[in-house]
DNA sequence: ATCTAATCGAGACGGTACGTCGAGTCTTCCC
DNA sequence: GGGAAGACTCGACGTACCGTCTCGATTAGAT
């Protein structure tokens, strides 16, 4: 969690998926919790995160931009990173998709222009700073490969696996190295910030990737 | 700077690189900077950083290890990230320069061989924390470029343009594609820590990108 | 105020005397002011002050002697010596009123004798110290005056005013320079300690005094 | 001294008064103590005391107007304090007598007049921060007392004394009651500054002490 | 129609690190 | 060897954010 960044840890809490079903049922007696609160909140925090950066999201300005109280934070969350990855949460359950085509160079060049357009949209400083942060937060880093990483690479290479299956690739093609031959270039541009994260750069991987993915053979 | 991690900008600080020559010739006249306290600090700042991340690099850890006053430290630098920042720059000097074997494909398994031994030593946690860092400073991510990613990518691609002038390399080659698709993978690893940076890994990502290059023209 | 030690001057506090009426109308709408921690830091602001002397009245120190955060301390009062001149407030109100004897010369030794047995006391330090520090801060001063020096002041002159009224003393006394004939003296040795403040010495200065303004009419 | 003020304590100074004779037969080998420079370093003292208040009076102050280092304050004399007690003596020593008329009443009257113009004058600065500086400071307390209150006291009783032995004054007067008869009132304005020190004051004060003296008998 | 319990906004609390400043010491060069 | 310059250690200053807490005010379900 964040406050690791101040020398503490707090491990215990699982970020309950929230279920939409039998929430009757484990209603309690008093007054249940206030669910537009909990937006504002997530709004507030990921707002504030693209605009002023993950230091400058202090606990006391999301409660402020979500006219809610640092106590109502600090009741559903153990600490300010847990709000923030679950916000990353939601956001990224409004993700659209991986094209499927039938055609792997067409897949490939789609899923990396796509993922550009994400990451130089108002999400590209979420996930910057989800990063940045993981590197001094093992809880961080694990809810960022939970909840964002894993996915994303398992849907691409299940797409990817049917095009092996299917014989378009080599059967004995390295998913895992695969996946981070095609997105850990973007993740660096994004990161390291040398250079554009342009449609011609997605165009360049895709190029090289596809190059070897199907000159391997040969 | 690392306060803008704290809100404030301090974009003044230009990180004098430091001379050996007419030292003499600009020493005033009152008592000369501490050198060896100078070098005790940068110590101490690298070896925090690299024991306990980024953010228990406190000012008052750094003095207390390197036995000097945080006086001391804020009179030479204005800020803590410009004193990781210039510990980076001594770090980085010493470092090894590119094999040059003459053959592409030993060139660039090398390189990134030796990278990721780079990255799996004391060294990563560095790297790691400077990237977490420039995430949300603007100032410390220009210093990292400058010091480190820029000068790197230089030497990298002037060896591969020699490879190009020999013509063991398609003359079309983009060299800020290829670097980005050869380094970006590991430093996605490193970062996102989805999949250990093993030799095998850089033995992948190398073969991948040779595959591509050596038979773009096929 | 105390920085005003250290240059800066901040004489925008009005240190509030706390009415004890409508509280509860004035209450906000988050958690009330901890009047207990209150009541520990001024409690503890002295007792440094009078064991350790004015400047080792560190905030710190005050801070961890009642138990609460510098933050706290902060939260309240501009500055360190605002804390102290509450507490002087809190101190001179338990103090207990002029003798009224119908005499005046009793009147006159008692008055002299109690402030003897004060200043002797452990209050003693605790004044010694204020004037001390009236005499680099403006704000400490007119605190000072007019928490501890006027309301005496007044409370002396009303008391010799009756006897005035009543013939026991003639009509033209200048009540300013009798109080500082009577007072001074004591003030002189307690600051300058050229003597001691003894019971006989208030004796002797009564006895001036009364001589003085007994015999002036002769 | 001064650093009593934050906790330490030097006791072991004590201020050598300069002798004129044999100056020659003390010098040592290397260059001699720079008289100028020491002259500078008292002045300047003295003259931001006035100016900026004890709390200002900062080594690096004194340094700087001086045009001295503060390695030459130091190496001459143990801290702060003693720097300005030594410029005090020197002060002191342009002190003019007390006037002896042979008449009580107008010794008295002139004494207090005099002493009166001499606090309102650039001294009463001075004699303020010194007291304040002595409240908390032992050392500082005995040079105030050994350098300037004792020496007056003793004139001042020398010459009531010589009243005394001719008849003019009551033999068992005790004068270090009159004294602070007369002196305290003075000192307890200039330090509680609770009403100005006027030369009306200074009347008021001398008539009372006489009728006290003068009417003691009756 | 209360009563009860959990929630809410507000904001004070203890703690920890920040970057600044003054005291007194030390180290260099110059004279 | 003394002096000016100025770097050094130490420790207090006042500020900001974290995560906890305690208020009065709300808002349900239970009685």
């Amino acid at each position: 969690m964040l406050q690791d960044l101040n020398g503490r840890s707090q491990p215990e809490y699982l970020p309950l998926v929230r279920e939409g079903g039998d929430e009757a049922a484990q209603r309690g007696r008093g007054r249940p919790r206030d669910e537009v609160a909990r937006g504002r909140i997530l709004t507030a925090a990921l707002e504030i995160l693209e605009e002023a950066g993950f230091a400058n999201t202090t606990a006391d300005a999301i409660a402020e931009r979500a006219g809610a109280s640092k106590a109502t934070i600090y009741r559903w969350w153990p600490n300010k990173g847990a709000v923030l990855i679950e916000a990353l949460r939601e956001q990224v359950a409004q993700e659209t998709p991986f094209p499927d085509t039938g055609d792997v160079a067409r897949d490939i060049r789609e899923q990396l222009s796509d993922f550009i357009a994400l990451l130089t949209g108002r999400r590209g400083r979420i996930f910057k700073a989800f990063i940045a942060a993981a590197q001094s937060d093992a809880e961080f880093a694990d809810a960022f490969r939970q909840v964002w990483i894993r996915p994303r690479r398992e849907q691409a290479q299940a797409l990817l696996r049917k095009h092996i299956v299917e014989g378009r690739l080599p059967a004995d093609t390295d998913l895992e190295v695969v996946m981070d031959a095609i997105y850990g270039p973007i993740y660096f541009r994004l990161l390291a910030g040398h250079a554009p994260l342009t449609a011609e750069f997605a165009e360049g991987i895709a190029t090289m990737a596809l190059q070897a993915l199907l000159n391997s053979g040969v």
